[in-house]
DNA sequence: CTTGACTCAGAAAACGTTTTCTGCTACTAT
DNA sequence: ATAGTAGCAGAAAACGTTTTCTGAGTCAAG
């Protein structure tokens, strides 16, 4: 049915073994007539080649497996869109498996891969290192992105978390604010120490206080924003600037100061972090840290097909700065806003927010 | 290096033919003492079968190839989950190509997933179908999900938009609203024209007017969305309930609303369409139509699988039910919020907007 | 001339399965 | 008894490639 080498054989009346040289780009020396030939029959005929075989008899598939937690989670899709449209350019393809944040699944998706003909494989943002053997005794190489949990370990791509604390807490420092909170996310997650810390110098080395009072935990839902916002607005000097842990304890944050009757940006300041796809269409737009997901992705593809080029060999773990998006909720001049590459998803909401007075004409 | 076949065959001393029936799970006889030894043996030796090997033979591969628009459009992610949930309960994998809305890219995806083993394709939300006749000649079954434009066609799985709009606008109808406003997207989405004649019916129906003043047509886009509920403030009589074509137009309308001075739901009551997830964080909480993305996945998957089995019969086009969920932008009693199945993602805004009074104990 | 090296084409083996084909044994029905 | 038939095990072919091995021809150096 499908057209095969030996059609082409035939056709031309050369060897299969001929064939074969011209068609998989191999650097045996063929002659230049008989590879145009060749070439001209395989494109009439409309020969592809059959990729099991080829496989099968090569041991390499030109195909990478992604574990991801849940494709349903905010920076998953973006994550892998990265290492995707990496893979593409090199002509891999990518196996997508869940693992719904089950080790037991986890491990289910690892065999599975490594079953298939994958030749290597990225884990987004959760993995348990149970089956981590497994994985070695396959000799396939494999990256971590954005892995939440456990120490840092070779071969993973994480976001610089420590810096885009920095960049947040500088932010709000260079608008003038001196009482500076920080909305912290579970401990247990790695990147809420390096932000922790991040909050912790940019204060001191501004000579700003640190009073455990600003410093409250949420467990990143917009309710535990909220709660944590409440309880500073009721402190006898409450914070006029708040770095929140994420987007969501930020819009918590700043529905808890609108209930109290006071205003953002006006006389408290927020900031997020994630720039995540309702911060830009809020009002007002939430200033926030923008994850270079997309980027962690593609450096994760760039190390694993290194890797399986070059057979195996770990790598450091490389960290990736994120940059700061600046929008309402902290007063700072717009202007900001546009100098960020725009992300093609995120709304211009500039005609939205210059209609007010009705007159202002652009 | 791997454990194969002819490795239990010589352990176990039986030949790789009744090692294969056994392991295959082939209905040849074989008798029950020899399969014990085979699977024991199997077992310790940690046995997986060649995945590129078994498919050479067989050529069935047990892989669904995947083309999305965007794995970052808001229901790719989800459709592509529900396809993955039926697929790898199944014991399929997929393998998911972007094609970035462009033709020449999706025929790309198309012939690379050919090529690879792949049993059939789903196609998620866009299609051109200029390839199709590749495909058809891959004799590879097919299914579209979503599919956004063109005319109905066969295996594809689509959402009843005339439905959802019916649901939409008879809330509006069943909260005496009697001047209903329609917000659509563009005309040549296929959506809108079925959206539409769900408005109409309903209007009719209910023997409520119909006005050119209180039907818009907007981008889908959020700007959108505000400039139409502009002109319908400034009617003589501006509706007192509007129905956006999604939740971003929606939205666009709420803010137009409330810079005008007037209330949601107070005033006007907008319903939107698709239940993004930022309908649920926002204040007031967006009446909107779930969109049953992950159903639509999952059905795609349940045919292009019995169409795998039984080769290819070309089946009709499935339409699948929404539902309308139920929160604050048209006054409803809250009540039916929690009726709805809760989606894992949402998050309980009960908290958040009890707490208003500060007495209220719940 | 002859020899050795080099160039390139073809034959054949190999990759790890599944499945068809053969054939042996043991039982059943005549 | 004997032919026919299940029931089951093994040999071997096949799937479509890539790659090693073999060998024929050409050319340059001695």
């Amino acid at each position: 049915m499908t057209v095969k080498l030996e059609d082409i054989a035939k056709e031309t009346g050369f060897s299969l073994s001929t064939v074969s040289r011209v068609l998989s780009n191999s650097n045996y020396p063929v002659s230049d007539q008989i590879r145009e030939k060749v070439l001209h029959s395989a494109e009439s005929l409309g020969y592809s080649p059959n990729i099991a075989a080829r496989s099968l008899r090569t041991d390499r598939t030109e195909t990478i497996g992604i574990v991801v937690d849940d494709l349903l989670s905010p920076f998953t899709p973006p994550i892998v869109r990265g290492i995707q449209d990496y893979l593409i350019e090199k002509n891999y393809l990518s196996l997508i498996v869940n693992s719904d944040w089950d080790p037991e699944q986890e491990q289910a998706a690892i065999r599975t891969l490594i079953n298939r003909p994958v030749d290597g494989i990225i884990f987004v943002e959760y993995s348990h290192m149970t089956s981590d053997d497994i994985l070695k005794q396959s000799k396939k190489p494999r990256v971590f992105v954005h892995r939440l949990f456990g120490s840092p370990i070779n071969n993973s791509v994480v976001p610089d978390d420590y810096y885009g604390a920095r960049l947040a807490v500088s932010h709000l420092v260079a608008l003038g604010h001196e009482r500076i909170a920080y909305i912290n996310g579970p401990e247990n997650w790695h990147n809420c120490r390096a932000r922790m810390k991040g909050y912790r110098d940019t204060l001191k080395e501004n000579k700003l206080p640190f009073r455990t009072d600003w410093l409250q935990r949420g467990n990143w839902e917009i309710e535990s924003g909220y709660a944590a916002a409440q309880k500073m607005l009721q402190l006898p000097k409450h914070p006029t600037g708040i770095f929140a842990g994420n987007d969501l304890m930020a819009l918590g944050a700043i529905y808890a100061i609108q209930d109290s009757g006071l205003q953002v940006p006006n006389d408290i300041a927020v900031v997020g972090y994630d720039n995540r796809d309702f911060t830009n269409i809020f009002r007002p737009g939430i200033t926030t840290v923008n994850m270079p997901v997309g980027e962690m992705g593609k450096v994760a593809a760039e190390i694993i097909l290194r890797q399986i080029e070059t057979g195996q060999k770990d790598e450091e773990e490389v960290k990736i700065q994120g940059n700061l998006i600046i929008r309402e909720t902290c007063g700072a001049p717009e202007m900001d806003r546009t100098r960020q590459g725009p992300d093609p998803r995120t709304i211009s909401r500039r005609i939205l927010f210059n209609k007010q007075p009705e007159e202002g004409n652009d």
